[in-house]
DNA sequence: CGGTTACCCTGGATGC
DNA sequence: TGCATCCAGGGTAACC
């Protein structure tokens, strides 16, 4: 479920409980969600060591323990999520970090079971595997780059956005909101950009993607809850995801959910008159 | 090689 | 009520 947003909330809401504590144990109660490394592994080089930090890295979470035990990298994927307080299924729970010196237990669970969980021995091993899949941080990315790899596909706008190896962090919702509001219809072509509608795009990831750090992510359904079980406010803010047949808040015509072969097949939400095919590009 | 498709998994909503 | 079908925010192996 999580796109960026989501998983920098729930790095923001882990680090206090996590970040300087020494693990008593963790426990991998789902070995399915295990890849490249084992339950004994990930339980034995974890066991009785510090954390020392837990970052994002586009969707991944990274845990680096302390000396050389190496990093856990979670991926929440679409239904991952971590829990400070208990969870409300425990048939759900995937993975436990229990802490020394106290009875705190933070959780990982994952109703679909499509998350992973990873061990490195160390942070070149780390990068090498995220580097293999991932283009820079969508927060961290300059127009420039952006329009060098925009400019290198066929593809649609949108699918090459939620492409992590041109980017890491976009999904579907925010890759919607970010075409709304740069005024880009979702099936331009990504080469077909011009320089002043990359811009703008850019400019719009970066606000459509604090605006949602800001409001803790989104929620809908059962879904992505913050680390406390509370629900993030973008969804309650946002422009286009979720309101398809509503007004669009630009110009009041509605807005058009469609599902298109050549956008992945997920529900795309635009306005045809905000995002007019023909654009509005020109070069700089 | 670039681009598309099928599939991984589970549970909730919808429809008959 | 019961059962079948469809849908979901991600990612990748296999395929054309």
């Amino acid at each position: 479920m999580p796109e960026l947003p989501e998983v920098e909330t729930m790095v923001r809401g882990l680090r206090p409980a996590l970040v300087g504590q020494r693990l008593k144990a963790v426990r991998v109660l789902d070995p399915f969600l295990l890849q490249g490394c084992t339950k004994k592994q990930v339980e034995a080089t974890a066991k009785k060591t510090v954390v020392v930090s837990v970052e994002r890295r586009g969707k991944w979470v990274v845990m680096t323990l302390e000396d050389s035990h190496g990093l856990i990298v979670i991926q929440p994927r679409m239904t991952g999520g971590f829990w400070l307080v208990p969870p409300p299924r425990d048939d759900h729970v995937r993975m436990t970090f229990h802490l020394e010196g106290s009875e705190k237990i933070v959780w990982f669970c994952d109703t679909r079971r499509l998350g992973k969980i990873a061990w490195f021995a160390d942070l070149a091993a780390a990068e090498e595997a995220f580097a293999h899949s991932h283009g820079p941080d969508a927060l961290a990315i300059t127009v420039s780059e952006l329009a060098a790899r925009l400019r290198k596909t066929n593809r649609g706008i949108k699918p090459t956005l939620m492409d992590q190896k041109v980017l890491a962090g976009i999904g579907n919702i925010y890759a919607d909101e970010t075409l709304f509001r740069a005024g880009l219809h979702p099936e331009r072509t990504a080469a077909s950009l011009k320089s002043n509608e990359v811009i703008k795009l850019h400019a719009a990831i970066q606000t459509i993607l604090a605006e949602a750090i800001e409001a803790e992510g989104s929620s809908f359904d059962a879904g992505y809850r913050t680390v406390l079980g509370l629900e993030g406010g973008f969804l309650a803010q946002n422009a286009m995801y979720g309101r398809g047949g509503k007004p669009c808040p630009g110009c009041g015509n509605l807005i058009i959910k469609a599902k298109i072969a050549c956008l992945i097949g997920r529900p795309t939400h635009y306005c045809p008159t905000c995002q007019p095919l023909g654009g509005h590009g020109f070069e700089l």
